[in-house]
DNA sequence: TTCGCTCATTCAGTTTTTCTATACAATGGG
DNA sequence: CCCATTGTATAGAAAAACTGAATGAGCGAA
């Protein structure tokens, strides 16, 4: 590709829209420019190459020899460049990506999905389950869920609800939590990658964290929830990942009230993106599921 | 081509050489920009497309599978450019284009270029007789035969001989001049397009323009020339329009003595371009035969 | 593990390119 | 003959591209 470099693409550009419709003005509009940048471009163009593209005349500009050999060649590059953004452009309207954390994907979005379906069959639902938050105008994800403060700069933020944390523990356990200082008498389940510290809902108590047993230490919070289930202690755990197993009874709440940690989760979208409609209904179904979960 | 209004071409041209090369780097090295540059063009570019088109890591860049399809098309887009630009820039070494000016080349340089095919029969001369100065940056001429001051910017000039100017006409009438007080006996020939008024020459003869008699008037100085062969008047000619009908007696310059114009002749040459075989061998011959024509 | 290496990215500042706006020149049709 | 249209020139403004240095992340060897 060493001839490339050799001459402004643009250049090239401008050359080949003027071939193709015979007159500067008709390429300038074309790209969207003044007729003047193109002669330019044109003039430049010719100067580098050494040869006469066009044969000005009051009427337009015609193509010289050596222009008809040299044009069709750049209509065609361009062409190929043309196809290859337009299919880039084109993203699959009928599949929805979504980027989830992994514990809220498999604890909460996952096992709701199958009605979101039903409703919406037509919608192929794909969910990436990532930590990190993507950049939502580099990748082709369509919406976020993440839990945050609502700061997210160039990003349209949907508030979804408020993040609230309680302990939970298996239905025997909660038979000998009568106040919250038995929790001192229990085993402890932590996670050692949460950003919610315990102390977050001891506060309200007056107690500390540190007065808290030992127990077990996890890497992960779904891995505190199985041992939680299993009955080996209590867990920190909040609204959307203990929900279903609270629901199934496998876990309970041994104490009533649920303490805000200040974050909330949010549905995100690129700003610059317009909304599709699977997008649209996507998150109208969303927002009535919380809802219907966590009545205000 | 509306895509291609989309991003920015230099981005589509650092994405294709990622691709190819597999590394910012091997991109950076082929364009000819630092790899900063290159990445700042691929998150823009990626950013508009709102697709990722290379997953980072620490070895390289990997395209996505988005990157798998996309990225052909554009090395395929681009390999057309790069032909066109290729096939462009190939210019027909065996073809040697002068830009001369009419007179200059039917008078003295066309019945002289027989003898320089013959000492280079590998090189076929194309001629163009204009009037006008090219561009020869932007044009496909080789070598430019000029009469002017020797100011060219941007422009290799050499120079080949002065201009100078004198009276000519038909043996006949040249036994009527034996000094220039006669030339207000005979008819005087006159060019009405030429840029060397008689003044020049009878300057050096306290003689007035206004004062030589009428004649044939014509608007090019072959025709002048025929007029004087036909015996017709007088006419002030140059060494290379003159040199040949002098030499074949059908012509005498009546006067000793020429009369420098100011002005000169050079052979021109574009500054950019490095001359090939053809143009060296055709500069040295026109020197030698110039040298040969009018001894210093 | 820790160091050193190679990458990619970021950022501010600068250089280069590109574009616009305007005036001008040439041409051909009404 | 005039007028509308088209290409060109130029200066200044705007946008883009690029650099160079600092940063961070992953990999492999000691």
């Amino acid at each position: 590709m060493s001839e490339l470099s050799r001459v402004h693409l643009n250049a090239l550009r401008a050359a080949e829209a003027v071939g193709r419709t015979g007159s500067l003005k008709g390429a300038a509009t074309e790209i969207g420019v003044t007729p003047g940048a193109i002669s330019q471009h044109l003039i430049g163009l010719e100067r580098q190459l050494g040869h006469r593209i066009f044969e000005r005349s009051a009427t337009g500009m015609l193509p010289t020899p050596f222009g008809e050999k040299f044009l069709p060649q750049l209509t065609e590059g361009f062409g190929y460049l043309d196809q290859a953004l337009l299919a880039a452009r084109r993203r699959d309207e009928s599949v929805l990506t979504l980027s989830v954390a992994p514990n809220f994907a498999s604890k909460w979005l996952v096992p709701r999905l199958a009605q979101f379906s039903r409703l919406h069959s037509d919608i192929r639902v794909r969910v990436e389950a990532t930590t990190m938050l993507v950049d939502l105008d580099a990748s082709d994800v369509d919406l976020a869920i993440r839990v945050g403060n609502g700061d997210y700069p160039d990003v349209a933020a949907t508030f979804l609800a408020p993040q609230q944390v309680f302990p939970v523990c298996s239905p025997d356990h909660a038979k000998t939590l009568k106040a919250p200082a038995d929790l001192m008498a229990v085993p402890i389940l932590r996670d050692v990658n949460s950003v919610i510290p315990w102390q977050v809902w001891l506060d309200q108590f007056d107690m500390k964290e540190e007065d808290l047993p030992e127990g077990y230490t996890f890497s992960d919070g779904a891995l505190c929830l199985e041992a939680a289930i299993a009955g080996q202690g209590v867990m920190l755990a909040w609204q959307f990942l203990a929900q279903d197993a609270i629901a199934a009874g496998q876990l309970v709440a041994p104490f009533p009230g649920c303490q805000p940690t200040g974050l909330a989760y949010w549905l995100l979208r690129s700003e610059r993106r317009r909304p599709n409609a699977a997008m649209t209904a996507f998150s109208k179904w969303l927002r009535d599921e919380v809802a219907s979960s966590f009545p205000a």
